[in-house]
DNA sequence: GTCTATATGTAGATAGAC
DNA sequence: GTCTATCTACATATAGAC
């Protein structure tokens, strides 16, 4: 692993946990087990680091699930691939949701929002959607809405963790059985708005 | 208005707007039309400041509907009401989502969740809906998840608003017609849900 | 109670030896 | 490329006059 790649590593961390204005270059430095002056050498300041990173995480939010969802014959079918493949993205990264919400609704970030890979989900998602609306094969929801409930529905939980946790009186187990569930139950909501 | 509370109005808006670490204490003094000395006068220090803010935003959260909620009849009822409350709340404070999950988020800030007034949510949200399910008044799904749902539903666009915004284009005005047609969407939503 | 001036700590960033 | 030492800026917080 090169110094640059540790650094990377290391950053992505300490950003996602913390956010920019919590993260510090030295504890940045500390977890890539190097000295702060080497963060400079390689990324010349705190805002290209970010940048470079939240860049690559972006990309993470409508997943490159291309593939796997056309194969699915139905819109239902597609929406239930979706949720699932989200649900093990969000397993992996679970700070990914905080991330990207925090950062695009810093003032000055407005920037941000415009490097959303938004093609996937519009071309995609809602396209189909409305094919089989017309086609009479789902109930003629709102596209748009349907999409950002589906989104909110399964981000929540990664979201409002603390919240959640405090309100199961602080058993992970308990916690972990519902966020396992949870795939199914989406996945049962859906298929009661949707089909006619 | 007193000193005291210019102070107090000016520091909510700004740590709803940027955040415990993107608020400066200065931002605060000139939004309040003061002399920064004096926030540490009437507050000691921003941890008691912030925290005394805090106390009081998390109230909202599970706003006390109560009165509004118990007198209608069915569940579905309750949550429709309880959907159409907590959007005028939220279009009252856009800020609070983002504000109370990144403060509850951030490390060493366990404490705050403990503050949360989930017995309204518990003892009478999840309650009521045990008992119809009981009745076969409505279909049998998992209280826990659905309450967490229609919350994330709510809450989604306030939090996602940057992204939102783009994939409409920029366009204000679509985007505050989708907010302004939510309501009755998810109204919707929760009827095919939770209807035999 | 309200101000100005200042103390104190710490952040990001750089200089320069090796 | 990597380090130590240091610069500069700015944040919270306080002292003390009025």
């Amino acid at each position: 692993m090169t110094t640059e790649e540790k650094i990377f590593l290391a950053a992505e961390n300490e950003f996602m946990e913390k956010g920019f204005d919590g993260t510090r270059m030295q504890a940045i430095a500390d977890r890539a087990g190097i000295n702060k002056a080497m963060l400079h050498y390689y990324f010349r300041s705190k805002d290209a680091l970010f940048e470079k990173i939240f860049q690559e995480k972006i990309k993470l939010i409508f997943p490159k699930i291309g593939e796997d969802v056309k194969k699915k014959k139905s819109f239902i079918e597609k929406v239930e691939v979706f949720i699932e493949t989200y649900y093990q993205l969000l397993s992996q990264y679970p700070f990914l949701p905080l991330f990207v919400i925090t950062t695009m609704n810093k003032k000055g970030n407005e920037h941000f929002a415009k490097n959303l890979p938004v093609d996937f989900f519009r071309d995609f998602f809602i396209a189909s959607m409305f094919e089989e609306i017309s086609q009479g094969k789902i109930k003629a929801v709102n596209p748009l809405q349907f999409a950002f409930s589906v989104l909110g529905m399964s981000v929540f939980p990664f979201l409002a963790r603390p919240a959640i946790l405090h309100v199961v009186n602080g058993n992970q187990e308990i916690f972990e059985e519902l966020m396992k569930g949870r795939v199914e139950e989406l996945k049962k909501y859906v298929r009661y708005i949707l089909t006619p």
